[in-house]
DNA sequence: GGTAAGATCAGC
DNA sequence: CTGATCTTACCT
């Protein structure tokens, strides 16, 4: 008989070789593996981030938005690769690339449950979350994976990478997607770009300090 | 070369 | 509300 494992299909990269409010769509409810740690996770909220002034996706809020830098280049490379951040000189921030290559995209991983290796989770969180607050929250989310720079720019969709994105194994439930502003940033501050499973833990929505309207 | 703000979080 | 902590972007 076989395995689940063995009959999982790896995720289609064509799924993410669109807008990145699209890509978003595609990988919300998906898993996040890290085989070596027994751990896998939902992905129950994300973000969409654009590009460039003069991409099809112009996005004020996005480290696309100043074009090709250092920082930046995963997010202008194919599909379906690592975009990883330091947030606030303390936080790593996990993305999943999208659009097509050359573009600029990426979404947000905000928030995963963890399905399994909960304990290999600890050992990096500690004791004091919750459960359901293991991976609540971008910083959180990576430091439950154990995310760091060296992660960044690897393939998400190979399942030989120390973590990879797997399909979902049933359609998105579309009657629990909720959608709503992006959390803490302060341009295009409106746009409906977060989309997260109702009834899972999610991380709080949080104005910027000086949030400013689109124009 | 200096500096302020930032796709955050935990602890008062 | 604030401090932690450091990279980036932008100014002189």
């Amino acid at each position: 008989m076989a395995s689940r494992d063995a009959l999982r299909m790896p995720f289609d990269r064509s799924l993410l070789q669109v807008s990145p409010i699209e890509a978003a769509r595609q990988v919300l409810g998906c898993r996040i593996a890290v085989p070596a740690e027994g751990i896998v996770a939902t992905i129950t909220e994300v973000e969409a981030y654009g590009g460039p002034a003069d991409s099809r996706w112009p996005d004020p809020a996005a480290h696309c938005y100043p074009g090709l830098t250092a920082r930046n280049r995963a997010m202008f490379g194919p599909a379906g690769h690592w975009y990883v951040y330091r947030s606030y000189g303390i936080h790593f921030c996990l993305n999943v690339t999208c659009a097509e290559d050359g573009e600029g995209g990426g979404i947000l991983i905000r928030s995963v449950r963890v399905d399994s290796g909960a304990d290999a989770v600890r050992r990096r969180r500690g004791e004091k979350p919750s459960e359901s607050g293991l991976g609540r929250g971008p910083g959180n989310v990576g430091q439950a994976l154990g995310i760091d720079l060296s992660d960044y720019g690897h393939d998400a969709l190979d399942c030989a990478g120390r973590l990879f994105l797997q399909p979902r194994e049933s359609s998105l439930p579309e009657e629990r997607v909720r959608s709503g502003p992006r959390v803490g940033v302060r341009r295009a501050a409106e746009r409906p770009w977060r989309l997260w499973l109702e009834d899972d833990s999610v991380s709080a929505y949080r104005k910027h300090k000086s949030a400013l309207a689109e124009f």
